[in-house]
DNA sequence: TCAAAGCGCAACTCATAGTTGCGCGTGTGC
DNA sequence: GCACACGCGCAACTATGAGTTGCGCTTTGA
């Protein structure tokens, strides 16, 4: 019933803004280091490990050691789970709002125009 | 392109999961207090306050004075548009992944069972 | 063999969610 | 009319987590 039934790790997982970036530069590339994602975003290398940690944990992306570097790529299934809860959450509140959607739509084209 | 060119406020908003239990319960409801949330919640009053004034920044929610209460109702336009943009997230990582979406639901199923 | 690249670990800083305490306005009962 | 209780907002304090910095280990290449 709730929107709050899903699994919230995993919700929070793709919550944080940066990791949604990492996740869709890793979907890009294929795969990626610690030290390559950190060369296109804000933040430095030790932040993005840290992120991919919290990746890691949740089954989002999965790393291999190669030598002395540790490539890290998409878990597609996991991430096509994650897809699918966020498309839930968005048609439950659209099933609540009845068929408002229309509105926000013309709304939105509004704000475009 | 990439799925951080949405609104991030607006997404960070109902990123919380406090706050999207808070619009949950103001959608079922019809409106509410900071007082009437935070009792169903595990939080105190303030945070909820806190949480509304952020609600209330993106224009989720929209809260008007009546004696010496305060009730906040949902702008159901402004959470249709965020329902939009988790379905067009979720629907561009769909399209990323090509259709390995029905690998997702068979994996899904499997976890239940 | 030695320098540089890549990474992990640990301590530190800083921002922010949450709490506590208080005072002000607004109803309500006597 | 007045005191008391309810509901709220404001401000200071605390705690948790994201991000940085520094260091040392391992691996690679000349």
């Amino acid at each position: 019933m709730s929107a709050t039934s899903v699994d919230d790790e995993l919700w929070s997982a793709i919550g944080d803004p940066t990791r949604r970036r990492m996740l869709d530069m890793l979907l890009a590339g294929g795969a990626g280091t610690a030290t390559t994602l950190s060369a296109q975003l804000p933040i430095t290398r030790q932040a993005v490990a840290k992120h991919l940690v919290v990746l890691d944990a949740v089954g989002l992306v999965h790393g291999t050691s190669v030598g002395r570097e540790r490539h890290f790529e998409v878990d597609r299934a996991q991430l096509a789970k994650a897809a699918a809860q966020l498309e839930a959450v968005g048609a439950a509140w659209d099933a609540r709002l009845g068929r408002i959607k229309r509105i926000a739509e013309s709304i939105q084209r509004q704000r475009n125009a």
